[in-house]
DNA sequence: ATGAAAGCGCTAACAG
DNA sequence: CTGTTAGCGCTTTCAT
């Protein structure tokens, strides 16, 4: 690899004059700056980012924290915060924290060590101390579809109340009365939210869903099987079901079907996430859709602000949700 | 965040003894490194990785190129990466390529100028010009999951021929005789390795599939419901069919499903890869599993010896796939 | 065993 | 407009 040094002495000029021609913003005299432009060419001249990144502090870099690469919803996120970066020239550090604390402050600190320009995550685990550590030094940090205790960060969520909203709307469109839902973790900020929506919109409709007609989930296939389960066994009868991720979705899906029991036929079902397989299976599954390229792009926005001297704090972004009609709710 | 500077002046000693505890590979005396290591925690000491990288030419970082993200394949072998990665406290720079040679260039040339230990590739497209620019500066390259002409650059690739000696062979072991094949893209070697493996050990059980019965799809979703078109309209017959991947499988078995066709009772469907989904869905997917972990602990051991200084060219590792049983090949 | 000094490749302040 | 100088934080001779 060539290096400035290179052009320097080909072109016949100093390397702050190479560095100059190369940032742009110094003025450079006209037949100089095209020697050393032709100069930069002939050795393929490209600045080595550590070097720049130890001198500006700006490691040309951003990180992004998922508990789960392999989850189909963090995927997109990922695809999403690696295009909006790409796009900028920044390279995109990924760490896969399985919620443990320990990976978290451990990834944290190699990114902190790397002049890093930003910090997004996704679901950090509660207990972690690494919000501090980012705190403390200086270094932008966005949280993704999750808001966080700690005000001094801010985020770009989705309007997760809405998404209940919509999920009830339509249910109720499609002709369901007898409803059931199965949520998130409910220690979850955004899972209460979901359900509040999704309960409110039901009660103006005159439809009361009862305590016992929530199943309280997780974000994981396996728990769709177990709320069928609980809902036999407390022989509720439900004519439609809102399961508030599509994985979780699928799960129920699969021992409805185990059990007989036709999908929209009998109950129509709804996910949330709209993961790439939603529309891949019979029946594809209506879902409530995240902008997730939308969020992403947010973020590393705010970041690159942040970077800019923007003083960010207690700022949040709300983005909306949008419904995507497939057939698990097709009568 | 702390500097060596910091810690020496703390210590009383000079960075270069600074410098010579933490490598611990320079004789110091007892007392100073216990005053010296004192200072680092005090100060909370943590070297800066582009410093390092600058002055050592090693960035401590592995870039990962694949063609989509939200594949789940591409997915859980970015997870086995990481996984690798961190362990050796190495960062992991993704790239998508979306299969452009443009992109794959641009991020290649971005890492290679951040002295990037390793660059591990999947499915590069095939009129890439970034093979070279990797060989020209001698920055260590492993391809995985794929086998390349450049032969100077070395692989870890399952054995395909296999894959498709397990598929016929199980197809054939739950009474299937009358099969059907839908392979990727035929100009890629693996599809067509994968395909002999299925053909030959078919006709020594005398089974003949003829040309006819096989439908060059590709690795995506859409190709499956075109070729159970395709076999409708052509009148076949079939009693089993392997797909060369689960996520096209998917496209057979919703396509199947809308014909009210029933798998396995109808027909038998197996898939490839082992993708998280394949045991969510009812039914569940037989398929081959890619021993994603091991590949890509295998891919990253290579960079490692070739940074030692071990020369491992035309050197490829070839790992076995596996069967893994389920519901939709069930009888 | 330890310190001083040079340099990795770059940017920016200071001179001129 | 351009060159010289210093320095980002680290490692590695070269002295002592």
């Amino acid at each position: 690899m060539a290096s400035m040094k290179d052009v320097a002495r080909l072109a016949n000029v100093s390397v702050s004059t190479v560095s100059r021609v190369i940032s742009g913003t110094i003025p450079v005299d006209d037949s100089t700056r095209s020697r050393v432009e032709e100069a930069i060419v002939k050795v393929n001249y490209r600045p080595n980012l550590l070097a720049q990144g130890l001198r500006s502090k700006r490691g040309m870099l951003i990180g992004f924290l998922v508990p789960m690469i392999t989850h189909p919803a963090f995927a997109m996120m990922i695809e999403a915060i690696e295009e909006s970066t790409a796009k900028r020239e920044l390279g995109m550090v990924l760490c896969n924290t399985h919620n443990d604390p320990e990976k978290e402050a451990a990834s944290i600190d190699s990114m902190l060590r790397r002049n890093i320009d930003g910090i997004i995550f996704s679901r950090v685990s509660d207990r972690s101390r690494v919000l501090n550590i980012i705190v403390n030094s200086r270094t932008p940090a966005v949280v993704i579809d999750r808001s966080l205790d700690h005000e001094a960060i801010p985020s770009v969520l989705v309007d997760n109340y809405f998404a209940g909203v919509l999920a009830a709307r339509h249910l109720l469109d499609v002709g369901c009365r007898k409803l059931v839902c199965v949520t998130g973790a409910l220690n979850i900020t955004l899972s209460r939210e979901r359900l509040n929506g999704f309960t409110d919109t039901l009660k103006e409709a005159g439809v009361h869903l009862t305590q016992e007609r929530v199943f309280e989930g997780s974000f994981r296939y396996e728990c769709g099987k177990r709320a069928v389960d609980y809902f036999a066994a407390k022989e509720l009868d439900y004519d439609g079901i809102w399961v508030q991720s599509d994985i979780a979705a699928y799960g129920v899906l699969a021992e409805l079907q185990r059990r007989g029991i036709r999908v929209p036929d009998d109950v129509a079902l709804m996910g949330m996430d709209n993961i790439d397989f939603s529309s891949m299976s019979y029946p594809s599954i209506t879902t409530i859709s995240q902008p997730y390229d939308l969020m992403c792009e947010k973020a590393i926005e705010m970041v690159e602000m942040m970077n800019g001297g923007t003083v960010l704090k207690e700022q949040h972004i709300l983005l909306q949700p949008g419904l995507v009609l497939r057939e698990s709710t097709g009568r």
